[in-house]
Formats: structure tokens, C-alpha cells, sequence
DNA sequence: CTTCAATTTGACCACCCGGTAAAAATCACG
DNA sequence: CGTGATTTTTACCGGGTGGTCAAATTGAAG
């Protein structure tokens, strides 16, 4: 499974600028769209050079993948149990848009990676992904049982705080073309606030 | 701008045959990952007579497009500013959904476009697209300030709209593998009326 | 300075892909 | 059936791309 890891001080400083290359033009491009050429000139190495650090295009591109999902699930795994339910869950709100502002190329490259039908990520999401959001599942339909939060459908909740983040990086272009030169994070961070909150509130007319 | 329109029976049809092949391949690899072979094959034509109904794999992708957007706007388009409030968004929700559920390909390919940076949509978000949701959005921020939906940022509202439906066509192999085999729309429906019937509420402790 | 391994380069290749040219086949119509 | 326009096919091309290979260069260690 895990190969030799990089030994030689050389090979760590290459294979982490090639990695950072190869996240923007992959992320830009998508993975058809992206060329080796461009990955080496953008880090500075010659095709054949960068060849010798990553076997193939395919190969390199599966090295970011795999590096991008403990990334990509940290804030999920986060979600504690034991905290105040309505808190853990804006929090991993707040966090996932955090990702969305800090990581956007990550952010595009997971969603081009889906859209596409996720060839190369397929074992990783019906996998590692799979458990986790079901795990985290059980946990909010328990906060949700409890009436400690309002009654949800765990799965489509988590669904919707994805969908919501992720859309500022992913969808980029279009939201910035609608709302002119404004950084719409600000506002995106108090909206989605409102909403969750707003989704999470025990229902008045409860006894 | 507009060329001449087909015109005998043979080319209505091709073109009609190549624009639905176009949709599918360019859906799902995107518009460098597909090729004109596979979708000649998949019209059932020969590459060269494609492109003699087509100049260029960028006209064809050109055409989709164009093609889609007004599908694409329609249910936004709907949106009545004399209508009941809280009825007319929770009905654009559906019928957003109901997009995602009957033309998921369109959404992926346009989600394609987007994720690329535009590079041939661009014109028409900055235009048609800001035009119209700005329209809209003044309708709503009108409803808003006269309290007959809660305090909503019109845009914001509008994104989370997008994000929450394409969500469910665009990202649907994420979906489905967490999900299970499962239909996940019967559920999503309720879902997303709960939510936005959650944000639209007026303010509780409103006098 | 030597020496061996690690790294980098330059030259190259086979294949794919978008697109062209021109001949061949088909169609519409009188 | 004849004829001119439309449609389809066959053969082809040039550029780009992923990947290889062997030689050259550089680095580490005694």
C-alpha cells in the first residue's frame, strides 16, 4: 500500500513543490485538462524530472487525493460527542467555510473529482468518507432524538453544510460575477449562521 | 450573432441527435475530457460529419450551452413578485429540484463550465445572469422589509438555493455512496422545505 | 579527490485528438 | 430518370501529450 516515503532532503522540498504545482493547475484544469508540461514548468522541473517523482500523471494525482482528505475531513471529526450539539455543528459550519476561503483549490479539485464520477476516489468516499459521516450521523440523530437540536435528517444536514460551503469556492466565478469586487465571505459567514441556526432551532410550538 | 437556422428535416434532427450525445459526454468528463470521437459514437455519426453540422468542438459546447440557459433560468424566471412570498421561494426551491432531479447532466455540465473559471459562459453570468438574479433579488429584499418573509440576504439566499439543489446532481456519486441505494430526493424534498420553511419564518420574538 | 548513488537533462516516440480535403453517396425535386 | 445540392465517408495531417531511455550532472561520504 504506502510506498518508501521520501527520504533525501531533495526529494521532500521536490515532491512538496510539485505536489502545490500540481494542486493549482489540476484544480484550474481538471485532471484531463491539466498538462504535465505545465505541472513541471509551474514547479520549476523538467517533465521527465518530474516523472521521476511522481510515476505518472495518474499516480501524482492520487497523491494529492490522498493527501487532500485528512485535510478535507478534519472538521467533521471534530464534531465532539460530548459538546453543546447546536455549537459543534455551526462550528464545523464555520470551520468547513474556513476551508472554503483558506482552500479553495482543494475545494475545486475534490469537486472536479466528483463530478467527473470520482474515478481515482471512489474507495476512499464509499470507504473512509462512508464511515465517518455515518458515524457523525448516528451522533446528530441522538442530539436530534434528545430535542436538544430540532428534528433533522442527519445524512441531508450534512449534506447541506457541504453543498452550502463548498459552493463559495467551488462556484467561485459566478458568485463573485454576481455580488461585483465584495469579498462575499463575511457575509456568507453570518448567513450561514442564520440558516443553520435558524435549522436547528427546537420548534416553537414544541410542549 | 445568430447564424442560419437549420433547415431541412435531416439536419434538425442530427443536430438534435449531436447536441444530446454532446450533453452526455461533456457532463461527465467535462469539455477537455471529452473527445469528438466519443461523441460521434455516441450520436451515431462519423467524427467528420459531425463537424459538419458542428465548425468546431468548441462551437458544439458553445451551442449546449446557449441551449441550456434558458432552461437553466426558467424557474428563477417563474418567481412572481405579486405571488405569496414564502410560497414562491419554497416553490422555485422545488421546481430548482426538480432540475437537478430531471437534467442532472445539464447541471454538471454547467457546473463544469463554472468550476473552469467560464471561460464561454462568462459573458452570460456577468450579464443575463447577474441581471436577473439582481431583479429578483430586489423582490426579495422588498418582502423581506415589509415582514412578510424574515430577515434574508436576497443573494445569499439565492446561492444557498443553488448550492442545497445542484448539490444533489452534481455531487449525486458522493450522494449515492453515502446514501446507499436509495433515492435520495424523496427525502431531500422534505429536507429542503424544512430548511428554507426554517429561514423564512418570521422572527419569534418579533412583536 | 574518488566513487557510487541520487538527480537532472535532452532526445525521442507512439498515440491521441481536433480538424481538413475531396471524393462518394444520398436526397429533393422537376 | 436526371440533376444539382446536401450529406456522409475515407484518408489523412500536424500538433500536443504522457511517458521512456540513456547519458550527463550533481550530491554525499570516505
Amino acid at each position: 500500500m504506502t510506498d518508501t516515503p521520501p527520504r533525501t532532503r531533495i526529494q521532500t522540498r521536490n515532491r512538496a513543490t510539485i505536489l502545490e504545482a500540481a494542486l493549482e493547475v489540476f484544480a484550474s484544469r481538471g485532471f484531463r485538462g491539466a498538462t504535465l508540461d505545465q505541472i513541471a514548468q509551474s514547479a520549476g522541473l523538467s517533465k521527465p524530472n518530474l516523472l521521476y517523482y511522481f510515476r505518472s500523471k495518474e499516480a501524482l494525482h492520487i497523491a494529492i487525493l490522498e493527501d487532500l482528505m485528512d485535510l478535507w475531513l478534519a472538521p467533521l471529526r471534530e464534531m465532539d460527542p460530548e459538546g453543546e450539539p447546536r455549537e459543534e455543528i455551526l462550528r464545523y459550519v464555520r470551520r468547513k467555510l474556513d476551508m472554503s476561503r483558506n482552500h479553495p483549490r482543494e475545494s475545486r479539485l475534490f469537486a472536479n473529482e466528483i463530478l467527473q464520477g470520482a474515478p481515482r476516489a471512489r474507495s476512499v468516499i464509499e470507504g473512509e468518507l462512508k464511515t465517518l459521516v455515518d458515524d457523525k450521523a448516528a451522533v446528530i440523530a441522538a442530539w436530534s432524538a434528545a430535542g436538544r437540536i430540532g428534528p433533522v435528517d442527519p445524512h441531508h444536514l450534512i449534506f447541506s453544510i457541504w453543498a452550502l460551503t463548498q459552493h463559495y469556492a467551488d462556484f467561485e466565478v459566478q458568485v463573485r460575477a454576481i455580488m461585483g469586487g465584495t469579498d462575499p465571505y463575511p457575509a456568507a459567514e453570518a448567513w450561514l449562521d442564520r440558516v443553520f441556526g435558524a435549522v436547528l432551532e427546537i420548534s416553537r410550538d414544541a410542549t
